[in-house]
DNA sequence: TTCTATATTGAACACACTGTTGATTTTCTT
DNA sequence: AAGAAAATCAACAGTGTGTTCAATATAGAA
């Protein structure tokens, strides 16, 4: 674990160890893949996954934190929009969107072998943003109050992808947008439309 | 793993056996635990775990399994309630209730290094109960709409679930309760109450 | 192109955990 | 008290781990 550089060969290894990993992760949980086993899949040698990684955690979290980035790279314009004009539709969709282009890495996160705090990491991005939006909103609401809207509202999102992902994303994304939008803002309510 | 009669000696290597791994699980990830430590802090013979379960996930889903099974005696009769009134707070209530009283397990299984996939299963058995209600009431929603509620407003338990865990369980279960009616039913606009 | 630094390879190593076995001891049931 | 069943103990081969070293191969700069 010295100091590695941006060497072709180290994007080549990193990236072969990559696709093995989530080829793997597609048939089995983590638990039960050895470090062994992803290197033969990959065709690197052994001692070159220690180089890059000091287990297979290590190498997930790499990867996390990868995805995290492009997410927030991609969101980025959609939050610094104006705050008078935030308009949660579009975010929500560019969220979901996003999601999308990265669906074989959200599959393997969300899936059934998956990561699932990885994916409240993802969408606690904009939590902040969110709260304080709400609090300008609702002031006789408590900060607590707000919390748990949050947590609910995040955790339902995450529920609703899961859906979508299971049902292979054919619903188009602005139509999950608005479903998140209806159900984060009126409940159940989202259901007497039309 | 032949069949095993419900000998006191291994209902007490059971208790052991659980006791050491709820510990074990709040300190560290399962997937860092070893059969070997597990033994040693339970104080059993390492053969003797092979006697009962297979592995670690084995041994995790039989709590699970047990755990499933009382919270389906605890709502039962709240399920079986005549359908005419359904109250939804007092079925939501008894639910937190029922995990509030698990408490010890509900940590291991919701806390940072917990089985998340669990807690879905643990909401998902009032799912069809209330699918079929809500289809009830609301006729002109389309069935996949439904599901994607549900989606939603487990999830979104969970999520609240989580926060309340992670707060101590101090705010009292029905106030639990009435957020979750509420956020259900009405998504932001419980924040407006008052 | 050649040179140098560095990444990868292959082999070997001690170590730890696994899953199983058989003989022995403890404990329960009747 | 006697037989049945469970827990213990020690030992076993098998496998993955994490590290090391010398060797080989490759990238990037002069």
């Amino acid at each position: 674990m010295k100091k590695l550089t941006n060497d072709h060969r180290t994007r080549v290894t990193k990236m072969l160890i990559r696709k093995a990993f989530t080829r793997l992760l597609g048939q089995k949980p983590i638990q039960s893949i050895s470090i062994k086993e992803l290197c033969e899949q990959a065709g690197i040698n052994r001692g070159t996954f220690y180089r890059h990684y000091t287990d297979l955690f290590d190498l997930l979290h790499s990867i996390e934190a990868d995805m995290l980035a492009d997410f927030e790279r991609a969101i980025a314009p959609l939050i610094a929009a104006p705050d008078s004009n935030v308009n949660l539709v579009k975010l929500t969709a560019g969220v979901f969107q996003c999601l999308k282009d990265n669906s074989d890495l959200c599959t393997v996160t969300l899936g059934d072998w998956g990561d699932k705090s990885f994916a409240l990491k993802l969408i606690n991005i904009g939590r902040e943003k969110c709260i304080e939006c709400y609090s300008g909103y609702f002031k006789n609401a408590s900060p607590q109050q707000i919390e748990y809207y949050y947590a609910f509202v995040s955790s339902g999102c995450i529920g609703l992808l899961e859906k979508w992902l299971e049902e292979g994303m054919v619903t188009p994304v602005e139509e999950i947008a608005r479903m998140a939008e209806g159900l984060m803002l009126t409940g159940v309510g989202f259901l007497q439309k039309e």
